[in-house]
DNA sequence: GCCAACGTTGGC
DNA sequence: GCCAACGTTGGC
């Protein structure tokens, strides 16, 4: 199994909302490196950390699951959508998506600054300057940890 | 294929 | 709101 790092702007899509609809397509990822995490390597029952970007603070916020296979992003037909893209065909789409399920919510956020101080954590791609990937791959050390600091028990 | 210009991400 | 870092675009 492998683990991730997604990203999310709260204000846009929180690990509120994903509990409140409990399964969501992750729409909108619009970068090739991202798009291969996705469509080549994740595999249902894969687990990720659900991060906060952009928020206050950023951190950590909880654990989503991948469900199902992947399939093309539909917001890229849509010429009404901000995610459509007129170069890519029905017969060939660009992107692709995966669903994630909820798994759990921490009770508190891991704050970026956290993520920074600790032995660990400190090494994953999250915390390194400059990396602005929206999906990031992650240690299955590293994840468990991240499980212990944010109160639930690793899986 | 190079690279300057431009756009986006995301911490602060 | 600023700006560093990096990806993408497009002229040549």
């Amino acid at each position: 199994m492998n683990h991730w790092l997604i990203k999310s702007e709260p204000d846009v899509f929180s690990i509120a909302d994903l509990e409140r609809v409990g399964r969501e397509p992750w729409t909108g990822v619009r970068n090739y490196q991202a798009r291969n995490f996705m469509w080549r390597d994740m595999k249902p029952g894969d687990l990720a950390l659900f991060y906060h970007s952009n928020a206050k603070p950023s951190g950590i916020a909880g654990i989503a699951k991948v469900v199902g296979n992947p399939y093309p992003d539909f917001t890229q037909f849509d010429p009404k959508s901000e995610y459509f893209d007129p170069k890519s065909t029905r017969e060939n789409p660009r992107w692709w998506l995966v669903d994630f399920e909820f798994v759990a919510r921490f009770n508190e956020i891991i704050p970026l600054d956290t993520l920074k101080q600790d032995p660990e954590l400190c090494e994953m791609m999250v915390c390194q300057r400059g990396t602005r990937l929206s999906i990031n791959p992650v240690s299955a050390t590293h994840f468990k940890r991240a499980c212990k600091l944010g109160g639930f028990k690793a899986l």
